[in-house]
DNA sequence: GCAACTACGGTACTCGCCGTACCGTAAGTT
DNA sequence: AACTTACGGTACGGCGAGTACCGTAGTTGC
């Protein structure tokens, strides 16, 4: 075929790049296979494996690339920000790229190097909106001020991701999402102060 | 060579779960393979492959085997009851047996029919044990009956999986079982009535 | 404009391991 | 004893990760 020019460096990597998120999207990281990222990107592994180690960090290079934020809810009160979060981050967990990111953990089995990796999209990272809706919700005297804690803040978050990789489903119901926020995390951040 | 007499049934697939057992215990899931289980007990795939239908399925069946119940803790009062409770729960999921859990969970990826195998020693079914501390404290007036419910009593082990799955850390330090206890669980199950 | 270097493309390979097929033979069955 | 069933041995197909080698195109320095 020949596409005129034989690509080099930064064009060649992108259109590795490319070709691995959209076998990623296609076919899961279980289907991402380096042969078939070669062939869809018009090289060979060779160009690959002089960029990424294995298989897995190529997965999640072109995992970041689906990422993208959404913009933070604000309903002017507590409960319709947490449920509306809540929302957000199952339908993204329910998603095609919810289910990758899922494969990816799983391949990843615990460690922690490419743990790192994907934490901007899934770990801890993640506690940044709910600090912001639970600072919100303090300023308006809604909830105490000792709530302001990561452990504390995503609570709701940790249960719902507990739904999907313990209970392995596709996606979670309303109704879940409306039982952690009215029985776990509203009752836990609208305590007045510590434990009596 | 020769062990007397060939095996036949149970006899022989007793021996192919301990060989897997003893696999999966020195070389982890990753480790487990057909050949070596096989090579072990002293048969070929053909036997194990009559009796589990592929690697997983043996693995899961191997690891059920490593599954023990531990007393329940009771130190009379709900914080005792339930730090100890989690130090049990850290303690298996740091051992080998718990390695071996989490990559299980990871090679059934999120497929529900294997995850159901594997949430009575992990899932909640592990519920039981926090109703009963919890249903101990509320008969001592520690803690409203509200907090009775399956998602708020297992509150606690789930933000600890967490840990585990998220970070990938080998193993919890005490703190940070303490300041689940301390930050989110008991402020959230002793709450007075409903939130206000 | 020419040489030297670097990186791409092609190909072919090793290796590990899952899962299957075939067949002779020992164990249980009647 | 004849029959059936399951084990043991072995061999193989298939797939995919990762590596090696080499000719060649693109880039860089002179």
């Amino acid at each position: 075929m020949a596409g005129q020019t034989r690509r080099r460096g930064a064009a060649l990597e992108e259109a590795i790049l490319r070709a691995a998120v959209a076998e990623l999207t296609e076919s899961g990281y279980a289907g991402l296979t380096m042969d078939k990222v070669a062939a869809r990107a018009g090289t060979n592994k060779n160009a690959i494996y002089r960029r990424w180690p294995n298989r897995l960090a190529l997965g999640i290079a072109a995992y970041k690339q689906l990422g993208k934020a959404a913009p933070l809810p604000d309903t002017g009160e507590l409960r319709g920000d947490v449920l509306e979060l809540l929302r957000l981050v199952n339908r993204n967990w329910s998603s095609p790229a919810g289910a990758v990111l899922r494969e990816l953990l799983a391949a990843a089995g615990g460690a922690a190097e490419f743990l790192a990796q994907l934490q901007d999209q899934s770990g801890d990272a993640a506690a940044a909106p709910w600090l912001t809706v639970l600072g919100r919700a303090v300023a308006r005297g809604e909830v105490a001020p000792e709530a302001l804690h990561p452990r504390v803040a995503t609570v709701a978050v940790v249960l719902l991701r507990n739904e999907f990789v313990a209970r392995g489903v596709p996606t979670a119901p309303d109704d879940v999402l409306v039982e952690i926020v009215d029985e776990v995390y509203l009752p836990l951040v609208r305590r007045r102060g510590r434990a009596g």
